[in-house]
DNA sequence: TCTGGGGTCCTGGGCCAC
DNA sequence: TCTGGTGGCCCAGGACCC
């Protein structure tokens, strides 16, 4: 481990609700939910005023209505958010040519590595600087930890929170440590906390006192080495600029249970259609096949299949997940689906040309069966016992939809918090929509606290619109 | 109205080749 | 020829993180 607090870790404050706060002028100061809205949606981010009703992350959205029933719900703009990280990421490049980001709100710095820090006072300057140019530059608060180590680099960020710089002198990490919670610990969960809990275990020190045998009888090889480590403050992984990604996937959870077989082997035809998008988005291929699925009562299992080569063929990706769905048995019921594909490489022509062969050839031979599977579930859909699956399943449809699920009728859906334009009064969001009805705050972020209008959802007077820079340009 | 979505890493069992 | 050890790959599940 360096001898001076030259790892900055940076952790945007709220990110999310503070940045909605930023673009509202009428949610500054209030408690503000971001987070999925539909029945099994959960929170992703609440404001500290939303917190203080006992509001958190990953609660579920029911739970959080219940606690902070004043609170204003809104959707996440992950495009808006992409655009402020890229402001503040471009700031933390100025610093150092090693900035390793963890998502759009966090990332850790190398300040030795830029030259910009070697002891205590240059890097508390620049910890200060950077705290005000996020603030010039986006509008939001962000806290910094500084110290020798990544590990605790985000151990002093998160005690900065909010809005503050704390750092962490070389020599002084054990003794720190010691008297703390082990959930302080990356890496330690519930799961591990509670396990050690079990053992005697609460405290850093007591992780410390324990030795590394007894870690690693408790918890494993790596995760109790690994532990032991981070125990005595030793920390030695570098700040990395590149992560290459090793799996890609994409899931849905429903807001209704799905039943009938055919849905879900639709909707898993339509997963594997958007994870390969995603997958050649990235130009990449990837050579494992896997199927989440979690049942009526979140039991979770996966099936994997590893092909021959690397493939981004959709066909290819469909056919191995509906191969997999055939292995699962979903008559309780299914409340999610993912498909993903690991084992990735970049992708060659040849490849591509192989797989495509391989998938005509594929589609060839599977083609009498498939055939004579849909005959058969048609025919069971029409039988006796069939009518009231089917009632079910037409209930589904018309109850959940589910997240990709296209109205028949074409009627335009205004997200609560998303930005709109309105031919007379101009920019503003939604604050809220049902029954026809759509409710408009006229607001800017530069702006006062603007008036409430509401208006019919087809009214052509109303579109939706980009989100507007939270800091006015020059 | 209980529990999202997109990832990473580790463990352990089964199987196979040497 | 049989057996055991070992290492690698595959697969499933669990824990964790943001």
């Amino acid at each position: 481990m360096r001898a001076a607090p030259t790892i900055l870790h940076l952790d945007m404050d709220a990110f999310y609700a503070s940045a909605e706060q930023a673009s509202k002028p009428s949610l500054r100061g209030k408690a503000v939910i971001v987070g999925g809205l539909g029945p099994r949606g959960v929170v992703a981010t609440a404001s500290y005023e939303a917190r203080r009703f006992g509001v958190h992350s990953a609660m579920p959205m029911g739970q959080a209505r219940r606690l902070a029933p004043n609170a204003a719900y809104l959707v996440p703009r992950f495009g808006l958010y992409r655009d402020i990280s890229e402001q503040v990421m471009g700031l933390l490049r100025e610093l150092s040519p090693l900035v390793e980001p963890l998502s759009l709100d966090e990332a850790f710095v190398d300040l030795e590595a830029g030259e910009v820090a070697w002891d205590t006072a240059s890097a508390l300057a620049v910890g200060e600087k950077l705290r005000a140019d996020i603030r010039a530059v986006t509008g939001l608060t962000g806290s910094v930890g500084l110290a020798a180590s990544k590990m605790l680099a985000k151990i002093a960020s998160e005690e900065a929170k909010p809005d503050g710089l704390r750092l962490i002198d070389p020599g002084t990490e054990r003794e720190l440590l010691a008297d703390k919670s082990v959930r302080i610990l990356p890496g330690v969960g519930p799961a591990t906390g509670d396990h050690l809990r079990r053992a005697g275990i609460t405290t850093v020190g007591d992780l410390a006192e324990a030795g590394e045998d007894e870690l690693v009888r408790l918890l494993g090889k790596a995760h109790g080495g690994h532990l032991y480590a981070m125990a005595l403050a030793v920390d030695e992984r570098p700040v990395v600029a590149e992560r290459e990604t090793k799996s890609v996937s994409v899931e849905d959870t429903f807001d209704v249970d799905i039943h009938d077989r055919v849905r879900v082997r639709l909707e898993v035809d339509r997963l594997a259609e958007r994870c390969v998008g995603r997958l050649r988005a990235g130009g990449h291929s990837g050579r494992t096949v896997v199927l989440k699925v979690r049942r009526y009562d979140f039991s979770t299992l996966t099936r994997s299949e590893t092909l021959r080569g690397p493939t981004d063929d959709p066909a290819v990706v469909r056919e191995a997940a509906a191969r997999l769905l055939e292995s699962v048995d979903t008559t309780g019921g299914v409340r999610l689906l993912g498909v993903g594909v690991s084992g990735l490489a970049d992708y060659t022509q040849e490849d591509l040309f192989a797989q495509a062969q391989a998938a005509e050839a594929a589609r060839v031979v599977e083609a009498t069966e498939v055939g004579a599977a849909g005959a058969a579930l048609g025919a069971e859909a029409q039988g006796a016992g069939g009518g009231a699956d089917a009632l079910a399943s037409v209930a589904d449809e018309q109850v959940a939809g589910g997240p990709e699920a296209e109205p028949e009728v074409v009627e335009r859906r205004w997200y609560a918090g998303h930005d709109v334009r309105h031919a007379e009064f101009g920019p503003g969001w939604v604050q809220g929509s049902g029954l026809g009805r759509v409710t408009v705050r006229f607001e800017t972020p530069g702006s006062a606290p603007g008036r409430v209008r509401t208006f019919r959802v087809d009214d052509p007077a109303l579109s939706p619109a980009e989100p507007l820079p939270l800091v006015a340009a020059e």
